[in-house]
DNA sequence: ACTATTCATCGTAAATATACGATATATATT
DNA sequence: AATATATATCGTATATTTACGATGAATAGT
């Protein structure tokens, strides 16, 4: 099955790529490889601002590739596997 | 075999990402899946002008992806299949 | 030697991304 | 209700990216 490469099928790829094209993205991602956390545990590994880490989650979660389950005052990220699967294989074409 | 992940590694990847995290370069990519192709014959397909192509021609070069064979007043570009197989490879963990 | 062709580079305006302090919001605790 | 905690959002300064016309550099053809 090869799917024919529309333009808001490249844009979205784009999209995405740019979403992990920053190494904090790439180590948060890292990070909830192995396990949730909640944005403070992200906040106190890497060496960025609490408003910093918020906007690259943002970023990640709005491409797609992570998840937030609020429980109560915290927020649980994890990584959303299906899409990040679903990235790699779109990738596969290249 | 699990490599320990550098900072090094992390920014290299990152940058390799934001090489393809636009739209005209997964384009360009796509064109020279297929064939190797001049500059001029790139600009003829995309809606961009010489300038802008070469330009991006020159970021997925410095990355890595495309190669470049001059011949005479002509460079041929071409993917650099091992590069793309060894990037995609590198995303294989997440 | 001149001219044409092809591509890269320069300069630059406009758009976008990044980082952070300050502040808002929402829930939990006392 | 007041306070504490966790996160999101706002405002903003700075840096980077993008696109293009103009120009430069290198080779090919006359």
């Amino acid at each position: 099955m090869k799917a024919k490469k529309t333009q808001a099928n490249t844009d979205d790829m784009a999209l995405k790529l740019k979403a992990l094209a920053h190494p904090a993205r790439l180590e948060i991602l890292e990070i909830l490889k192995n396990k949730c956390c909640i944005c403070g545990e992200i906040v106190d590994i890497l060496p960025l601002a609490q408003a910093t880490v918020s906007q690259h989650l943002k970023v990640l979660k709005d491409a797609g590739f992570i998840i937030g389950e609020t429980e109560g005052t915290k927020v649980c990220y994890m990584l959303n596997r299906i899409a990040m699967d679903r990235f790699k294989e779109s990738l596969s074409s290249f």
